[in-house]
DNA sequence: CATGAATGAGGTTTCATTCAT
DNA sequence: CATGAATGAAACCTCATTCAT
């Protein structure tokens, strides 16, 4: 048992080990250019031995970009369960700073997500991994429209199904993600992602607080 | 000049015909899997032709998602120019037409636009195709804010810089379509682009609405 | 229509080019050593240009093998059609002579094809070639039972079912080709493959003249 | 020395039990598709180990392929042996009889022992292993050339050199058994081994006995 | 003896691109 | 201008085999 569960960590740990060495080499050579080889190569492993632990390139690039959206998680569950008595607005802020935490936390692999979002790419990943990020998805989307459910019946947001907030919110990041990335190849600025996010929320509370 | 003119015409012509027969065959194999092979004989060319009227892959594929952006530019030209003596409040209904227009002009290349703006794909393309993509991205985004900046004087708007308005609603924009269409391969849902692309503007004008 | 047929010529002198070398190769490496790098390079191509004319190697493999199936096609018809007048006895002995000659015609190609008929190998063949070797077979095959058949009505042969002496015939002989190479590789003897034909269908004969 | 013995006896055991593993797994997914991998999964060992009973892919298939020469022997051994005061015309019967029970007792390896035979595959085999094949196929041969010369000193058979009527039978076996084979990849008919072997044989039994 | 993680050479195949005609 | 045969680099992935534990 002992020995099954060091095993069980020993193999984790390999994944991880690789994972990092993917996204060091991707942060280098962009993603659509970088092979399995040069992942071996950074990972000082032989090319055969990624083949252990992920199944295919798309697998290891989706577990990289899954990270992100656990992560996420961790933060949304956090903003509900360990703040009790919070007030909704507390909450809302909450939630905006974890969206903005997320951001930082591994910006290239979240751009990397939404491109993975992409029916061309998902149509090669194993039904599991799929499975996987969509119950990531699904749940993260439920705890966003909890709070915007709180926000309703508390009689703060006007009254409008709580999973289009949800959806809208964030659409809203990535679209301000992605248009972050493209502006920076385009025009060189400085992250302009917590100011939008900021401005986005703004707008969603000018439109709460004018309601009272 | 009559015979230069010809040509250049006759030229257009052939590159419209390549980047029709390009889409027709995206739209059923997705992108990645379509090859230059497949577009030569969709178009009933060779595979050598192609090469006389695009630099490269990237750039057919590039020239291709730019006509959406000509499109956005021309509706939100006609904003602005053809109708005068419109009220703010019907230049902001129209602005969200026009976006709402373009994505069923032609979701598909819309998508792969906003997912071409990664900074992976655009390290390919030719100086002239990005300055062009670069042009036609800021003058759209130039009349966006003066829309908004026209809704700040008449004291509809909160002051913020207009950019930032054209910046968000451009981003929310791009993140909803995406959104869709990574929610369309989980759950097969009908498309809710218009819905949100309404529930996004009347955010907005709630926000505007109640400040008077 | 002249270009079209120098085109369709030129094409076949291409695929007969590389199937020359291919058997090079394979005389000097083996089947199962032969790597289509190595074919490539014994005809002056690349690698590539291998599967402009041949969809895999497989398919490769099984064209050359084919090529011993129409030889021996060829020669029964001509068994058959061009000797009008001749004895059972005569055509009897023009097939004996016709297998011999296909196995001096190309021997290691014919062994190959005896191999290439288990199963493990036809699962990857496309439907189209093995239709081709279905016929090629089928055709031989019912040429042989014609001349026995013949046999049987002229009183010379026992009374059993023409196909079974094909069969049985056809099954020999490769039974005799392959029980050579495989002697060869033990013993190194000389060929006895002529010896060992012409002691089969003495037997055959002797059972024929008896039964008068 | 017992112990020694009981080592010894383990080891075949151990070997037997990788042998009966592979036979599934190749029943299963064919020849040329088993990885040592599967059989190693199926005989719940690690792959390392079965390389400690056979040196290589090819000892292991071979080995397999070994056992219906083994039981051939047998069986041939016990025609010789057995029965003393038999006529000829009984043992060649009970040759007939052997070879088929051979191709009832494994004919998938009989095919493959067949397929065995060709150089390409001999190469690489151990010269042990090697060794053991020639000397058990030379026993085999020898056999039947025995009852052969038994039916010519008998004045059954014509004078024609024994080893020549053991090769032919044994060639027209093994063609009439991959024969067999290739027609079940393309016919699916039922099995006419039985059959075959009999006509086969039938055809001798004519031509001996008019002689007389 | 047994393990099984790691190896890494090497195979097949694809496909954007070129260039002689 | 157009062709399309040829290119050849490079990618992904497999799997027989080894060796430290």
């Amino acid at each position: 048992m002992g020995i099954q569960e060091r095993k069980q960590r020993e193999r984790e740990r390999r994944r991880q080990q690789i994972m990092i060495a993917a996204k060091r080499v991707f942060s280098v050579k962009g993603f659509s250019k970088t092979t399995m080889d040069d992942i071996a190569k950074e990972a000082e492993l032989s090319p055969g031995t990624l083949y252990l632990y992920f199944k295919n390139k798309d697998e290891l690039f989706s577990s990289l970009s899954i990270r992100v959206l656990q992560y996420l998680n961790i933060r949304l569950e956090h903003v509900i369960n360990s703040s009790k008595p919070n007030s909704v607005e507390e909450k809302v802020g909450a939630l905006k700073e974890a969206m903005y935490d997320v951001y930082k936390f591994d910006s290239m692999m979240l751009v990397n997500m939404f491109h993975l979002q992409s029916s061309d790419t998902v149509r090669n990943l194993s039904p599991q991994l799929l499975e996987n990020i969509r119950e990531l998805s699904h749940n993260s989307l439920g705890i966003m429209s909890q709070i915007f459910e709180e926000g309703i019946q508390a009689g703060i947001f006007f009254d409008m199904p709580p999973m289009t907030y949800a959806d809208i919110i964030w659409s809203t990041f990535s679209g301000i993600v992605l248009w972050e990335e493209s502006k920076r190849v385009f025009t060189h600025d400085k992250s302009y992602v917590e100011q939008a996010l900021d401005t986005a929320f703004e707008i969603f509370r000018r439109g709460i607080k004018t309601t009272k």
